[in-house]
Formats: structure tokens, sequence, C-alpha cells
RNA sequence: GCUCCCUUAGCUCAGUUGGAUAGAGCAACGGAUUUCUAAUCCGUAGGUCGCAGGUUCGAAUCCUGCAGGGAGCGCCA
């Protein structure tokens, strides 16, 4: 990033911090740190603060007073309006037109695009994705899968070392039942013409049997444990199940365009869990209890802070994080803290992400207790979000009443997608119209999914997907692609004297200021892991640049608008694909 | 039974240290295309923020209780 381009808002709150010093109150604390955000509504100016009202309560003074003690203070050179005081006691800002102009030109030969790099960046490891062997990707990954993605793009960005790590379901008592289907039911040209539905047909098919039938179920172990002694036909079988899962989720990786890092399955820390189970034992944070082991509560925390606790009948009661079973079997707790031990002593992982569904809250809160216990200070969490549902608020299925294929989502959103271009575009080459409807239909896809809050559920729509208008991804890609049209239309090439920007008219006022903002979007969105602030950034971007482009002629206008004009969409345009590209879309040039 | 999450416009959703008159989109209604542009723009209408209390200058946001929905709760992962 080009030196000095510090945000407005980073700006704006130095200069608060300078003014509230000579104001001599001296009981304000040290640490306090004015807020200064963008306005809430464009009246009010471009930023606003409510740091006169937050400190008169504890200074008991009266707000607007102090506001305009502050005002008085405030520097506004070579940076804003005179601040004015508004309602109870708000500082509302507006930055010059000239500044404005300037840090447009700034940001055209800037490749961050205003971004700066994190002041302490740290070792990030995300856990998300995580497919089970023998069961191709379905509509249960998309959101832990683009979300993950997303994320680490963005943390790259910002100047953290990434591991990408899928953590697939490769062991345990699933893969016995496979085994034992594999043995007794296999339909051979079934697995030929589809290996993975195959798989699939006969883990669903043992898993419903052994569930009813404990000699079956009893079968299945003896796999699973015949696998897990190196038993050369399981071991065979076993990386033959794993070949197939993973070239199947390869090619949904590809479409999707998302990379890792490291795929270590579960069963990379098989050899890690008896010692593990010793060691705890030994150090007395785990016991024996009926038989299996487990961690109980060490009754140091607030009952109801304590996830191996649980209130029944009025009474405290223990549910602890088993981690051997009665039968000698390791437990999902199990692998997960002997991957924390990998991921913290070998990977030197500073914070761990785990990107999975909320109904395993408790899970991973008991997980990140017996951490604490163990003394892992190496922060650990879990970014959980809700469950996709259909227009029932059921869970969404497909018309047959099963969980949709990923791959087959994909499908559907491209074909839609192809429909709609070849409707709107028929001018443009065969192969030009497949590769748009393909980036259009995923990008929808994740666009969906990344614009909704994480933590909340929501309801799956084809036409909200692709509708046209609204916050969706052809509306954001076309955006973009408007402002591609522009180049191509433009001669000469883009040199702007640093003195020829002039902003005047509203509708550029409105984008420029927006384009100032994306510095401060994108740190935020690492601080609770939402990337839906993103895409709520790069909408209202867009339905700027759609509103500018409406009122604004770009190529006809007199100087210096016309250079105004053509930096701006510059700079729209390539804070679009950034950010764009952040959510992991790729948008096509024309559509 | 207990714990966690959810409840905001007809529908789908934003709204995070408590801040200004609670915002979008869709659907509805009314306008705009001799233009670099319509996969677009401009406008109108639409709200007891589940209900009831409390905290305070100020609550969709924090606290308590209640109702409705979802998920989880020792030998699955």
């Amino acid at each position: 990033m080009i030196e000095g381009m510090v945000t407005f808002s980073e700006q704006l709150t130095q200069r608060l911090i300078d003014a509230l010093g000579p104001i001599g109150h001296g009981n304000i604390q040290e640490e306090f740190i004015p807020v200064v955000t963008a306005a809430t509504d464009t009246r009010f100016g471009d930023y606003q603060t409510n740091v006169a009202m937050t400190l008169a309560k504890t200074l008991r003074t009266n707000p607007r007073e102090l506001a305009s003690q502050i005002i008085e203070n405030f520097d506004v050179s070579g940076l804003c309006d005179t601040p004015e005081i508004a309602g109870p006691g708000f500082i509302n800002f507006r930055i010059t037109n000239d500044i404005l102009a300037s840090r447009i030109y700034s940001l055209t030969g800037d490749e961050r695009l205003g971004v700066a790099l994190e002041n302490s960046t740290k070792r990030l490891l995300i856990d998300f994705s995580s497919p089970n062997v023998a069961k191709p990707m379905h509509i249960g990954h998309i959101r832990s899968t683009i979300i993950g993605d997303c994320i680490a793009r963005t943390a790259r960005f910002l100047g953290h070392e990434v591991i990408a790590d899928n953590h697939i379901g490769d062991w345990g008592t699933p893969m016995g039942q496979v085994l034992y289907g594999w043995k007794n039911h296999l339909n051979e040209n079934d697995f030929t013409a589809n290996p993975i539905s195959e798989l699939l047909r006969l883990y669903q098919l043992v898993k419903q049997q052994s569930e009813s039938d404990p000699e079956i179920a009893e079968q299945c172990l003896k796999e699973t444990v015949k696998l897990q002694s190196g038993d050369p036909e399981n071991l065979a079988l076993w990386k033959q199940f794993i070949e197939i899962t993973l070239s199947g989720a390869q090619e949904i990786y590809k479409r999707l365009d998302i990379h890792f890092d490291t795929t270590l399955g579960e069963s990379f820390y098989d050899q890690h869990l008896a010692p593990l189970v010793e060691r705890l034992l030994a150090e007395g944070i785990a016991q024996e209890s009926d038989g299996a082991i487990c961690i109980f509560s060490s009754n140091d925390l607030d009952p109801k802070e304590d996830p191996l606790l649980v209130q029944r009948d009025g009474e405290w009661r223990p549910i602890p994080c088993m981690i051997r079973k009665k039968d000698g079997g390791f437990n999902y707790a199990t692998t997960d803290i002997a991957t924390i031990d990998y991921r913290v002593n070998d990977q030197k992982a500073d914070e761990i992400l785990y990107v999975v569904d909320d109904r395993q809250s408790l899970h991973f809160r008991q997980l990140f207790e017996v951490a604490r216990r163990r003394g892992i200070n190496t922060c650990l969490r879990h970014i959980a979000f809700g469950k996709i549902l259909g227009d029932d608020r059921k869970p969404f299925k497909t018309r047959e009443g099963t969980v949709p294929a990923l791959g087959n989502v994909l499908d559907e959103a491209v074909d839609r997608a192809r429909k709609i271009v070849d409707e709107k575009s028929s001018e443009l080459p065969e192969d030009e119209r497949a590769d748009i409807a393909e980036k259009i239909g995923v990008g929808a896809v994740k666009y969906a999914e990344l614009s909704q809050a994480r933590s909340s559920d929501y309801i799956f729509s084809w036409e909200k997907m692709l509708a046209l208008q609204g916050n969706t991804a052809p509306y954001m890609i076309n955006a973009y692609v408007r402002t591609r049209s522009i180049f191509r239309k433009l001669e000469g090439n883009l040199e702007y004297p640093a003195d020829s920007l002039s902003i005047s008219e509203a509708a550029e006022r409105s984008i420029a200021i927006k384009l100032c903002q994306y510095g401060e979007i994108l740190p935020q969105i690492l601080c609770d892991h939402r990337p839906n602030l993103l895409a709520s950034y790069l909408y209202e971007l867009a339905q700027g640049f759609h509103s500018f482009y409406e009122q604004c002629p770009v190529l006809n206008a007199e100087e210096p608008a016309r250079s105004t004009r053509i930096a701006l969409c510059d700079t729209t345009s390539r804070v679009l694909r950034h950010g764009l590209n952040l959510l992991g879309i790729s948008p096509p040039e024309r559509m």
C-alpha cells in the first residue's frame, strides 16, 4: 500500500484523541479510544462519533457542551470541514472534496486498494470443508467450505499466514461399515458406473442395519479394528475409498477454486490417540468411568459456563468428554485433542478456527475446555453457522427427499444462469456464454451463502440467488461488467495528473467515499469472521456505482469530470473485482 | 427437564463496544431508455423490532420472566 494511506476513520480517530488531550479531563481512561464510524445517513456527513455522549456520561457533563469543546480543539487541516454537532451530542465529519479526490488519485496507483497489512500477523489454521470418506459432498458442506475459504482469502490478504486444512473424516466406525458393506453387499456394476454413489449406498445400508442388528454392528467393529491394526486387505480397500472420495471432492474444489494447504484426515492422528489417553490419565485430567475413559469437570468454573456440566432435575450433573469407549475405541473428541496438539506443536499455529455447523457447539466448548485444562493457550475458535432450509423451513432436500449433492446444486445454478445468458446476450460466442454462466452460477451459490449472516439459518431459494436485482451475485457482477465496458471503449492510457481530479456531483462523492472505506471494512471481517460484512459493503458500492453510471456520463464528459469519473470507474472496477475475489467469486468481463 | 441459537415490513433478510426519524431486496404501485448504460436507475407505499417488565439522557441491541420455532444433551462423528 502507498505509504501514508491511513484510512479516514483512523485519521479522524487520531485527531479526536489529540483533541481530547487539552480538554484536560484527567479522568479519561488512558485506554479510551474514541469510535468513529461511517455516517448512518449521508445527510449527517461522512463519519460520525458518539464520543461526546459516551464521555459525558463518565465525566458527568453536558454532551453537547463537551462536543463543542472537542470541536474547538479538533484539527481539520487537510482532512475535513469543521465538524458539526447534532442531535443529543453526535459529532459529524465531512471529508473535503479535495481530500477525497486526492485519495481517489492515490487509490488508482495502489495495488492494495488502501488496505493496510495487519500490525500483528499470526499463523492461522483454518479447519473447514471436511468431507467424509464414502460420501459425496452435499449441500451440508457448502457453508463450511465457502465461509472457510473466504476467511482464508481475507486473512491472507491482510498479511496473516494461513494454513487451510481439510480435516477429512477417514477413520473410525464408518470405515468399518463401508468395509463390511463392500464385502457383503457390493454391486460391482454400480461401483464401476459411479464409485462414490455405490460407496454411499453401502455405507447408508450398513449404517442402518447395524443400528438395529448388534450382530452386524459387531462385524463392522471387527472390520474397523482390522483396518486400524494394519490388515493389508482393509488398508488397500480403505485407500481406494479415500482416493475415490477425494477425487470427487477435488472436482468440486476445482470448480469452486478452493485450495487446501494440508489434507490431514482423522487417520493421520490415529497413532497419537493411545499415548494421548495414557498421558491424560497420568496427568489426572482423565479418569475411568463405567469402563470408558472420560474427562470430567474440574469444578473451577461457574457451572453455567462449564461445558462438562449440565443441570438435570435441579442439580448439576457431569456430561463428560469421552476419549475412550468401553470397547477400547477412541472418540471424535480424542482425535480432535490430538489434532490440536499437532496443530500447536508441529504446525505452530497461533490460532485455530473450526468452521463447523452450530450443532457441534457443545463438542467444541468441551474440546476447548480440555485444551485449557491442558495449558494450551493457543486461541481456539468455533466459527459456527446455521442450517440451510427449504421453503418449508425444514432442512433443504431435493424433490426426491434426499440431501442435494453439491455438484448437482452447482450444475443447476449454472444451467439456470445459462438460460438467462442465452436470453440476454445471444450475440456472444457459445464458449464465452458457457464461461459466463459457470462464473455467474457458481458465484451465485457462493454469494447467496456469504451475503447471509453466518450464525442464522437461511432459506435456500434459486429465485433469490439468481435474481437479477437485489443483493445477488448477478447484480454485483453486472456492476463490474459495466465498469469493464467503459474501459473497452476507452482509447489512450490511464494516466492521471495528481491535480486533475475534482469531485463535484453527489453520485461521484458517494462512490468516492465508499471506495475509500474498503480498507476500513476488510479488517472488520476477521474480527468476528463475518463475510457478510464484505458482501454488504460490495453491494452498497455496486448500488452506488449503478446510480453513478445512470447519472454521470463518463467518456463524453468534459474535463476534469472525465478524468475524475474514469478514475472512479477504474477504482470501482478494481475494488469490486478484488472484493469478489475475496468472496471466492471471479467475475466475467462481459455478461 | 436442562443448555445454546432464533423470532425485525406480506415474503427473504441486514442491523456487534446501547445512539439520530429501525434499513435493504423481492412482491405491489408510479415513472425513466435519441445517451458509455435496462441483468439498470428514480419515486410511492408498507413496522407494536414475538410478549411483559427492568436498567438509562437514550434499548431491535443489555438484564429478568413468558410464549413460539430449531438444535444439542456418556460410549456416533
